[in-house]
DNA sequence: GCGGCGCTCGACAACGTTGTCAAAGACGGT
DNA sequence: ACCGTCTTTGACAACGTTGTCGAGCGCCGC
């Protein structure tokens, strides 16, 4: 095996065209497949493609192209490091990856300011798409930010004040079926413990509970929820708070991954993981292995970046029907902690 | 508010430079910063960017400077969606923020061809520099992939027959730590659970077992001693086999993640968690949680991935150092299931 | 033998930007 | 008044690629 030398400049279409004595025009047909091309110079400029190790630039033929597409998407979700948003994060490369198209991903962290800098920067960079879990109130300003034609595509949460395709989970369904399931462990008293109420998800699984506490004819008695819990650590502080209440809770239903995580800290603290029942919002790894193993509601962050990918990729494909909102179901996966009985 | 209009186009230097009355050259001056033009003109132009919302096209201006920087990098990792790959694309993105550069990631998930394909992907996007957790043996081809001048940056793995700059976790250092923790508690009988033999990290955390036990004069038992493990249900598999040999371990090393996961759940299958000592290499979340508590040594993502943008942008600055091998220390965090005491 | 058609091919311009360079003007020194 | 120097400016080419268009050629039918 002989090394190949170091490359100081990566070669262009020129370089193959002089080698395979054509023009550049040529060279271009066949690396693009067009027709019309004798098929002698097809082989010439291959051999000389393989000879080069030639590599299109795809950021000039972007530039020249017509349509001037990058093969690039562009992904803005909530925090690449958490489970949710590295799963639809992949889900969204593998679709890609079948079209031969790369992804950008940014973290916008619940930060207003940072999605705003993070469109700007992908629409500089020219993305063909954009992927967006917005944090913003109101996302009107894509406006003008997106160019005509580039389809925008919402995860998780629904666009407001902008018309675009969405993919989101059934959060109000979701979260009233988990506190349905409590219900029907013959729990009365059930607290809700939640996430930042600016956040539309986070209302609508709020609303979940209410919907199944009054289906119920249950009281939603105002010490025993909780909202805008940021952290673990202010879950644990909340659910401390609502356990103190004088009547408490038998059963406990979060909103959130996070939250559920704080909660389960604390009732282990005071030992009562067998004793209060709950369901939280968002499957967890390991969820199974907790004593008991943990009740949850999941949602399927894999299937909502497929589908949004395969709406992006449809648009991109000329699809200019109505824009459509996607509802991928969540599903209540039985474990133990939501089946406990009311404590006396 | 007034919606502004939908721009069918997005607006050029050439149309700044047409509404401020200037070449389009002096435009561009203005909009990199460039000395050497009147005040009046630096205004005006200012204000056509501002009423026209002009947005440099990035990929055109680096088709031309000089230096054909994009102000983007490629970040080939293991898998975008497990928490450690995870982990080091949110270190690399906070860090290429500051610097206003994006970031490609892809996921190679131990397949060589993928790798080379998405390499290969990249630079014909022209990433400025490359983050890469190869699955390659060699990686020797880079030679030939990436243009001179292009920094490399291995993750988590280092790299073999290529000249690179490197970031790893002391994984023999770790591996070695976690076997002597369970033989300071009075094991003897120790067994190994770990990855795939060929991937290089699996191999020193091997070593790292193999040197506690020998400077410990203890037996290495082949009957105890697994490879090759790719899911958590092999690794259930493994165990059974493992608790089932002549004389069983008391204690156990996992030497993954999945791994861990895997075992932990065959030992609650039988009843055996808190009898059977064992200690994971790879932190996650919730080990605190179990009963009794995981005791693993942790990685250090975040760090990874932060040391690996510095050295990257270092490089990009004009650092031509040798290349470096910056090793970011493991650290055992004792939670209780590593200090079982071995049964009689 | 001639006109017309279809196929193949390359010259050239263009995409949006920046590097080069020379022209034009301002200014200072004699 | 003249020269040299410095500052400001814009015309132009170039980056690597593809769209447009017309030239050249062979072939067909008459």
């Amino acid at each position: 095996m002989t090394t190949l030398p170091r490359r100081p400049r990566p070669p262009t279409l020129k370089d193959v065209a002089a080698l395979a004595r054509v023009s550049t025009k040529t060279a271009s047909r066949v690396v693009n497949g067009e027709p019309g091309v004798v098929p002698e110079k097809v082989a010439a400029v291959q051999r000389a493609v393989q000879q080069l190790d030639y590599r299109p630039n795809i950021t000039a033929s972007s530039l020249r192209r017509l349509d001037g597409r990058t093969a690039a998407v562009a992904a803005l979700l909530e925090d690449l490091a958490n489970p949710f948003s590295a799963e639809v994060h992949r889900a969204l490369e593998d679709v890609a990856h079948e079209h031969g198209v790369l992804i950008f991903a940014g973290s916008v962290d619940e930060d207003p300011v940072r999605e705003r800098q993070l469109v700007r920067a992908f629409t500089s960079r020219r993305a063909d798409a954009l992927v967006l879990a917005p944090t913003t109130d109101h996302q009107g300003y894509l406006e003008h930010e997106v160019p005509d034609g580039t389809p925008v595509v919402f995860v998780d949460r629904a666009p407001v004040g902008y018309d675009a395709d969405a993919v989101v989970t059934d959060n109000l369904e979701g979260a009233r079926r988990a506190v349905e399931h409590l219900i029907g462990h013959g729990h009365r008293r059930i607290a809700f413990l939640g996430d930042l109420r600016h956040i539309a998800t986070a209302r609508a699984r709020f609303d979940g509970y209410l919907e199944a506490m009054r289906a119920a004819r249950l009281d939603v008695v105002p010490e025993l929820v909780v909202h805008d819990l940021k952290t673990a650590d202010h879950a644990s502080t909340a659910l401390a708070q609502v356990l103190d209440a004088a009547e408490p809770p038998t059963a406990l239903f979060t909103a959130q991954n996070e939250i559920t995580r704080g909660v389960l800290r604390g009732l282990q603290a005071r030992g009562l993981q067998h004793t209060v029942a709950i369901v939280g919002f968002d499957d967890f790894p390991l969820a199974d292995l907790l004593q008991p193993a943990v009740t949850v509601v999941a949602q399927d962050p894999t299937a909502i970046g497929r589908a949004a990918a395969e709406i992006l990729f449809a648009r991109l494909a000329g699809d200019d029907g109505p824009r459509r909102t996607v509802v991928i179901p969540s599903r209540l996966i039985v474990r133990g902690s939501g089946e406990l009985p009311p404590a006396p």
